[in-house]
DNA sequence: TATGAATGAGCGTTCATTCAT
DNA sequence: AATGAATGAACGCTCATTCAT
């Protein structure tokens, strides 16, 4: 093997050791909370001693900081490439609400505790919370403008409720969802949609 | 005044003061959470120092028990007088969410907790939280099996989906609801309802 | 006993207590150094456990700061009475020195404490100390010079070597001096003054 | 080249990287105090990984070790050198104090540890530290002796004090000294040795 | 020689809880 | 009812040290 192949597999490595106890350590916080997860219980998730954390990550809210960023990284990028396919209200919602299922089944985990943690968003670290979710609310809402100012939805509705009633409902399901059960993500997507656009009534 | 009396009235005067910091502590630990919340801090917002909270309670944790089990005692009981009500399913579902938002109205803080703290459920003492959802699942479910029997709900959807759409877009709004806001809980579980029922695209 | 009285002496007692356990520490700082100094330590010869300080104070650094704000408090009361009082730069000089060896008499752990611990004067917290590191420098390297162009001592000295070589022969003594041994401060404040005016030379 | 050649060569190598490595503890140590220290800070100074320094030596004391027991061991043939010479009194003082300032001038560091760790002499690890600071006692204290007896110093002083005076004075100036700054070793010397026979007053 | 990853003991600190007053 | 002072367990984290590579 070249020298050039061996370094890039030990950076592949040790990144990919950071990344499992990441993994290791995002599972435990949605199990338990953050807060009542110790750096103990991640170690013995690991297999490892607490201190020995410390040798990959400067503490554990950075631990925490770092999962929620990635996740919120990979969904923004997705999400982008959504909001600027140049789609109609109605398409944009549909893939929006995919792209939302896609994640929650990549990042089970990170989307949990990203629920239950929202509170972060106040912390000057965790800003980009905040950043997120005012980007996340322009986007959804504004899909729902375009799509009653095209005639497309109901205009009787008070758009901040239903935004508020799109997003809750799609991204709550991250705490129950398991990969693996009865339903892959897209068949949850595709029945959240159903349920979102044309209700539970028989029309 | 006899002694019966004067016992009478300082119960009511602990439970009353009982009732104030039962309060209180709802509402430190819906707005911190339960583990990133300390006793001094209920105590401050209560205005008396951390150990006077144990003459009014054995335990943090009976603080939280005596929140949720409340709050659950009179959620049932509403939930009850609805289901006994003889109604068909839509009557039902519209009832309970009306219910349910009336709930979220009176006991803001405490459907917080319970929405946040849902992992208690399997600890023994909190065992009655997993009774009640089961119970909760049940009542829910079967609203949407007999609508579904009897034509009035859709019958191409995955009912355990629809449930959990229904149960998760209801008792999150507790998340975001502040009482005196823009709109009332009527108001806001009539929108809620019309966007379950008939979805957001016109018809 | 009045209730005045009561209050009174229930802030004594509390100061009193406050005051025990930071002569404690001060001890086993003195003995020991900051950096060497676990806090159970300090607490085992409190006699309670390590948490229960924190009971009293904030942490182990305030109790150190608490220690030397509270000893340059007291140092610089005196000096600052002698260089009100308007004697001529011998005196002067006599004065400070006698008033050095009753702080150290009166301070012995503080003083050992500040000999040890001068890098502190960098960190913001402990700014203080370099403040009065600095006026320590004016009042003595000052009353030099007095004494310099009164024609007292010598011309032919770098005033600044000469200032430090006061300031260290005075100051070092904490580190061996032992309230209660062969000599008293005064004593030994006197002998340092003569040999600090006449040298040891024979004349 | 032969093998034995090479192992000396290596060994050369390596007492010099030795010797490079306790500069740079020993450096640190000074700067923040040997228990303020830790091994990472003295690997980063040297440019290396904590654990690599292992290689090297046995522990973080053993640094310690190196660095004082070699500072005193040359400290002591300038001494020995000094008592052996047979000079009178006065001579001796002078020399005695001329190779002080030479060791603080050559061992800044060592000396500056040295004065700072005193305590270590405690420890059965640093009894020659103990040791060190009995012959030195001996030494300046007889020296004083001797010039009391021949009338050559003042025979109205407590010489446990005046021992006291003349070695803090010497050895505390390690503390502020700084190779290349205004005076050399030389000067502050003699400017201290003039302090120390005749004082600070005109005569 | 040096690294990367880990260990294990101990650190300063927090916090629910107790209890005499 | 409430306080002041303490307990004791556990927490997040540090650090000297080890060792296979």
């Amino acid at each position: 093997m070249s020298e050039a192949a061996m370094t890039s597999q030990a950076k592949t490595a040790a990144a990919g050791r950071r990344g499992e106890l990441l993994a290791t350590a995002a599972q435990v916080f949605a199990r338990q909370g953050y807060d009542a997860t110790t750096v103990r219980e991640i170690a013995d998730a690991a297999g490892i001693l607490a201190g020995s954390l410390y040798y990959h990550f400067d503490s554990k809210e950075s631990m925490l900081d770092e999962i929620l960023s990635g996740f919120l990284t990979e969904l923004w990028t997705g999400y982008d490439a959504v909001l600027a396919a140049g789609l109609g209200p109605r398409e944009t919602l549909e893939a929006l609400v995919g792209q939302s299922f896609r994640e929650i089944d990549r990042h089970r985990d990170a989307v949990a505790i990203y629920q239950r943690e929202r509170h972060l968003a106040g912390q000057p670290r965790f800003a980009y919370l905040a950043d997120s979710m005012s980007r996340f609310e322009a986007a959804w809402q504004g899909t729902l403008e375009r799509g009653v100012a095209a005639g497309e939805f109901r205009s009787d509705l008070d758009l901040r409720l239903a935004y508020r009633f799109v997003r809750d409902t799609v991204w709550v399901a991250a705490s129950w969802y398991r990969p693996g059960g009865r339903h892959d993500a897209g068949t949850i997507a595709r029945q959240y949609l159903s349920m979102l656009l044309d209700g539970i009534n028989i029309r």
